[in-house]
DNA sequence: GCACGGAACCTGTCTATGCAAGGTAGCCAT
DNA sequence: ATGGCTACCTTGCATAGACAGGTTCCGTGC
């Protein structure tokens, strides 16, 4: 079926995420609503995904009391998240390109 | 590092298997040359695959004699994966651009 | 006060995929 | 007969997401 969707994810999720935070800082509910609503990304998902980012130094948290619910952890990009921000999402494009060299290689004739 | 590059790969394999396929038959160490070239694919990845690809349906396959090696098998598109191929095309399509309005939020404006 | 629902967080288990490394078999040239 | 090339195949591993469950905190209605 269309369950490869779920594989197209793999790796472009965390590109999103560090792309969302660029603009400004947000916590995981936040994310993962925005997210759930372009891509089609489930709750559960990004708890995980934001613990492997800090582990790997790309996005720090700070606590902030809310009046509906328990405290927010924001998440904000560090400098290295930044670079890999960066990295990544030229990488992505480089990906994509080729893919699409690929796929529409009909096209393929100017150099 | 660029060790995500693998991970932009998942699923989207399958889909540029069945691009190549649908231009000519071919058999595995010949996608797996062209595909490592244009995206960076391992020889040893391409074999699971078109094992899966035929379970599902997706291929058929013919043995031909070659004079270097042993024989070549040709892998050929089934009206299955023609379809296949088409749904995936447009499902990658579609990600891609959202993905592509993640990233680029500021373009993001005529509909 | 207490029960409910919803916001926001966390965890454990499963599956799919790709990779690296290894292993076989034929053919050709030295 | 040795090495090298084509071409095939297999196994074990690491990774990222999905899913389902569980927890805490708050506000509102009874």
């Amino acid at each position: 079926m269309d369950s490869n969707l779920v594989q197209f994810k793999k790796g472009v999720l965390e590109l999103c995420v560090l792309a969302l935070l660029a603009r400004s800082d947000s916590y995981g509910y936040d994310i993962a609503s925005r997210l759930s609503a372009a891509i089609d990304m489930g709750e559960g998902t990004i708890y995980p995904l934001m613990r492997r980012m800090q582990k790997d130094g790309l996005v720090s948290t700070y606590l902030v009391e809310s009046s509906s619910g328990p405290p927010r952890k924001y998440y904000r990009l560090t400098e290295g998240g930044r670079k890999n921000l960066n990295d990544q999402k030229s990488a992505w494009t480089d990906f994509t390109r080729a893919v699409a060299a690929i796929l529409d290689l009909d096209l393929e004739k100017t150099s």
